[in-house]
DNA sequence: AGAATACAATCTGTATACAATATTATGCAT
DNA sequence: ATGCATAATATTGTATACAGATTGTATTCT
């Protein structure tokens, strides 16, 4: 169900494999600590297992699975406090990405370009009440901001550190905006979400290094409230992405 | 000639062709911007294609491979402010690190595990001109060290982070300690890197974050004099690891 | 009845064959 | 002579077959 929607791209059988073995994991029909075996996933997939092999690889460089010693693949779990450790990361290493872009500079384009989605973010942010729609929309363009940040740092090697840490569902950076759209905090939190993005490219433009970075990493402080918060009830805590991958803490 | 020190090891082919292929690259035997031609590996190592495969993919994503659009691999290439950066990267990782053991706290027996590794480091700066044994024994008592940092840190999304950035050779803590041998500078900077390597453990004892954290951000600083010390000239910067890797400014 | 061992089934790791795609070289036309 | 098109070659991506290892089960011995 959750690969269905997959099926038909157009591209190499690896990726195929990956992409349908990501959905597989994160919407929990693998769950953590399970073996993956590979000729059922061959089965279920219709993909030889040179390609599976190969995006069972990847996504063990990618977090979602580890290595068993005696050989093969096992769906990760994570304990919340690895999702708390994942976002500081994130937001240390944004924080570094923000400094970069002040201390060197960013180009007029680019700088016009923050400028730009910070726009398109107030934009939905001063909206009285904000519909379904108005959050996937606030989901794009926050995580375009954040891209652009990275662009803006112009360093590839922090860019593939970040690329690695948002890879896994709950650290990204849109991972719990969705639930804020279910939580009473939700306006509150994006607000001062949105003061935190213009208040980094102002730091930004006026080569505040040291602001910039402190700003990014007290909005990546955001998540964790929203973490917190969101795990707190059944309901809320469906809607974490990678939410089934987080053993409670007397699980074993 | 790199890789027969390692050809008789007994683990699986894709383990031996990682360590091979990693060997050809940094000796230089592949250089930056080369497309692997699988098959010349294949003769070459005496593996078939399938773990060498495995062994491109996984180099992939350590670092040291990019994949090419229409298929297959090439060396990648870094530029000097690449280092820089993947200094700056492990620096503010390490940093982190420093301030969660901090914050934390860390057990006795860890603890005591850093001030004896401590002394053992104390030990070989206090002497007054150093071998080139005191200076490999150096490099194993300073790697133990960043270890034992990562290990009071406690915390395995952190810790997986950092291995990927020390994983570049460059980048790594004890990259640039070889070179230190070649340089007049030497002693001072082993100096100075003993006194960050106390107050650090120190902080953390104290439960002094901000102030672990900024001192392993300093420390990082260290590796980037040593990097620009060591490129200055050609006798030095062939001690660089992975120095084959680096693209002067105006190559292309 | 419980534990240990042996056997069987299954699974992973590796090798190789095949197919599709990209690259290079050659020839022709402008 | 240069540029483009076509064909030959080489290389990657995929499938599958085989061998060694591992895990689970059943039987036997204590």
């Amino acid at each position: 169900m959750a690969a269905t929607s997959l099926e038909n791209v157009s591209s190499s059988q690896t990726v195929k494999a990956q992409l349908a073995l990501r959905d597989l994991i994160l919407s929990g029909e693998l769950k953590p600590g399970d073996r993956i075996s590979e000729l059922s996933v061959v089965e279920r997939l219709g993909i030889s297992r040179t390609p599976i092999r190969m995006a069972l690889v990847r996504l063990e460089e990618e977090g979602l699975l580890e290595g068993i010693p005696s050989g093969g693949f096992a769906v990760k779990a994570f304990s919340e406090a690895d999702i708390h450790d994942a976002i500081e990361v994130r937001g240390t290493l944004e924080g570094l990405a923000a400094r970069f872009a002040a201390e060197r500079g960013v180009s007029a384009s680019r700088l016009a370009d923050l400028k730009a989605c910070l726009e398109k973010l107030d934009e939905l942010v001063v909206r009285p009440k904000l519909t379904i729609d108005d959050f996937s929309e606030y989901v794009g363009f926050n995580r375009e901001f954040h891209t652009l940040l990275v662009v803006a740092a112009d360093s590839p090697a922090l860019a593939r550190q970040i690329d690695r840490v948002v890879s896994l569902p709950f650290a990204s950076e849109s991972g719990f905006v969705k639930v804020q759209a279910m939580l009473p905090e939700a306006q509150y939190i994006l607000t001062i979400a949105q003061e935190h993005h213009r208040c980094v490219v102002r730091a930004i433009e006026d080569r505040e290094g040291g602001r910039a970075e402190a700003l990014m990493r007290e909005h990546a402080r955001l998540a964790h409230r929203n973490l917190q918060l969101a795990l707190r009830n059944q309901r809320t805590r469906e809607l974490v992405p990678g939410a089934v991958l987080i053993r409670r803490r007397n699980d074993f």
